[in-house]
DNA sequence: GCCCGCGATGTAAACGTTTTCATGCCTGCC
DNA sequence: GGCAGGCATGAAAACGTTTACATCGCGGGC
């Protein structure tokens, strides 16, 4: 069917080895053999069969990405962060989404396991032992922003959720804002739970009363945030700020208040987090908490990448499973009142531009 | 190292082509036997390994998607409805972006050749015949929205550029527009001069003045939105609405003439073009045509799959390659005037549900 | 001038599956 | 009661590479 290395051997007259030797050039070969070999393979469009060669080298050259979702700006720009970082490399990425559970975890690690070399996965609504579990023993695997302190076999490199949230909401203070509505995300997103935390922990901090009926349930979405900002604006007291777990449900909260004609920032002060591209776009310019999604992503694949070179280090695995934490930063624009430094935008490169270019 | 098949049966006592029966079960076992090899596999924690598996089976099982780039919620939605379609037939996903131009295909293509059983390739920018000698001969490939008229041995799914931007140009001219402004994408894109050219047929049908001063070069990027609407605007004679090529380029021109103080849609008219999720989130909600990614995906991947059940159709291969058109659907939101209209995504369910749920 | 050694190449084993074919047993029919 | 046939299982070939090892020829040092 397909055309092998035996037929180019053939055609250039020598054994399958040499040609092995020319395409990979793993030994001297000499020049007039090169030229015979490598005309053959070129007449025979030969291109070696990946499967093959995964088995006979034990290694793909791949790595296995698992995904909760891949809705939205974030995971996009994840994914770009992480392919990057592999194409570098020379490592193709298998990817797999809609995987939030611990058994959809499971199913897909079933498919891709033996044709990867690492894997990356996020996977933030579940916990660790049913994660532990899940996950494959012999493959190298790097947590994305997850629980930080996940299975010891693991390597996990995570946001700082929990220092972006309370610098967002000592933000917010700081405007004398007293009221403060904000939008959490998934019970079980522990992204979601550490920034929940942050902003409880500011608020106490300040001494601010923390009122439960100002925190409302939402799930990462614009739809969530159109909720969110629904029931917020509606209750007998409502907040002044509000501040969205992620920018997808600002987007929605933005939505949201236009339609019913409340002002941002004058009635009312929309914040997010995550800092995706668009958000520098939207009327007003959306204040948020900047993540380097991208980054996150081609950090998670140099750790990784770094972990198949080392020899699995002894057995000291646990004691050498990294744990980064990758730092945020306020991202002041127009929609929490601060309109005229969005004009910068425009004139000045912005500061998120690394986001655009090559990393 | 790892745990083969062969640990698992001497475990279980039987042959590997036992375990290998249970595993897959392709052939019967006496329950007796396949309780002791599952007990066995359980307890070593064995998993098939997949490129052994691949070499033997002459298949992968995976696809290969190679893009053009990741920025942005149109790659996102795209690779969404891909992995999904995927998904469900039980194909893994190898993944590649940022290939411009025939050359990066090519390379990308020898990368992952021999490891996948069909290929998706996304590349607007690349002529028809230096994609033909890019792609590779012996595996079933499918084109999306590029040159339709693609290299005859693939298939080629497209979107109704042409007609969607027809529809929209009509659309802005029977709101008594007569001077637009459109911003286009890069000169070589397909899919950009597809639109270019159903908006000129558009304005030439009705007559309408075409002055070559309205149209200008964008990038399909916010920022080329931004560049795109500030020089229109500063036109001698500026128009009353701009088109623009894409949504992130729509988003641009918001944000640029929210900046300036440019009302939308009350002193400009700005609408855009793919519909991609947050447009209709946006600030006025954003004029689009939809273009339905997720489901361009999905159906590129199941004409993939069926092309790789199908025995390539003995040669007559070129008659039998499909050439399909999705229809595009003009969604009219605040930003071209109809303010009213919009009142209803958060009321009503949105008719864009579908791209949110399961396809 | 002989032998040692090195450089280029070939031979064949290994990688971990799937699958064809062979084997042996048991059942059931005449 | 013998034999055909079906069913469960095992042995081994095949998939297309890489690579350790063997081989061969040739040049240089003594």
């Amino acid at each position: 069917m397909s055309i092998t290395i035996k037929d180019v051997a053939r055609l250039a007259g020598v054994s399958v080895a040499t040609v092995s030797r020319v395409i990979n050039d793993s030994a001297p070969v000499l020049a007039g053999t090169r030229d015979r070999v490598l005309a053959a393979a070129d007449r025979l469009r030969f291109s070696p069969n990946g499967a093959a060669r995964s088995l006979s080298m034990q290694r793909t050259l791949a790595i296995g990405v698992i995904l909760p979702d891949l809705y939205g700006e974030f995971f996009s720009e994840l994914l770009r962060g992480i392919d990057q970082a592999a194409q570098r490399a020379g490592y193709s990425l298998l990817v797999s989404s809609s995987h939030h559970d611990a058994r959809g975890i499971e199913a897909a690690v079933r498919v891709i396991r033996g044709r990867i070399d690492g894997l990356l996965v996020m996977a933030p609504e579940v916990t660790r032992s049913a994660l532990a579990h899940a996950l494959p023993r012999d493959v190298p695997t790097v947590l994305l922003n997850g629980r930080a302190a996940g299975s010891d076999a693991a390597h996990a490199i995570t946001v700082d959720n929990y220092g972006g949230a309370t610098a967002m909401t000592r933000h917010l203070l700081s405007l004398r804002h007293r009221r403060i509505g904000f939008i959490a995300g998934a019970v079980h997103n522990a992204d979601a739970q550490a920034r929940e935390r942050g902003h409880r922990a500011a608020l106490r901090t300040a001494g601010a009363a923390s009122d439960p009926a100002l925190v409302v349930r939402g799930d990462f979405t614009e739809r969530g945030g159109v909720s969110g900002a629904r029931a917020l604006v509606s209750l007998a007291s409502p907040p002044t700020a509000i501040f969205a777990a992620n920018d997808a449900m600002a987007v929605g909260a933005l939505a949201f208040l236009r339609e019913v004609g409340i002002d941002v920032p004058r009635r009312m002060t929309v914040v997010g987090f995550d800092d995706i591209p668009v958000a520098r776009f939207l009327n007003p310019p959306l204040t948020s908490v900047r993540v380097g999604i991208a980054a996150l992503g081609a950090r998670g694949t140099q750790v990784l990448l770094d972990a198949l070179v080392a020899p699995a280090s002894r057995s000291s695995r646990a004691a050498t499973s990294r744990r980064d934490v990758l730092p945020t930063e306020l991202v002041v624009r127009g929609s929490s009142g601060a309109a005229s430094s969005s004009a910068r935008l425009f004139l000045a490169k912005p500061q998120g531009e690394s986001l655009y270019g090559q990393e």
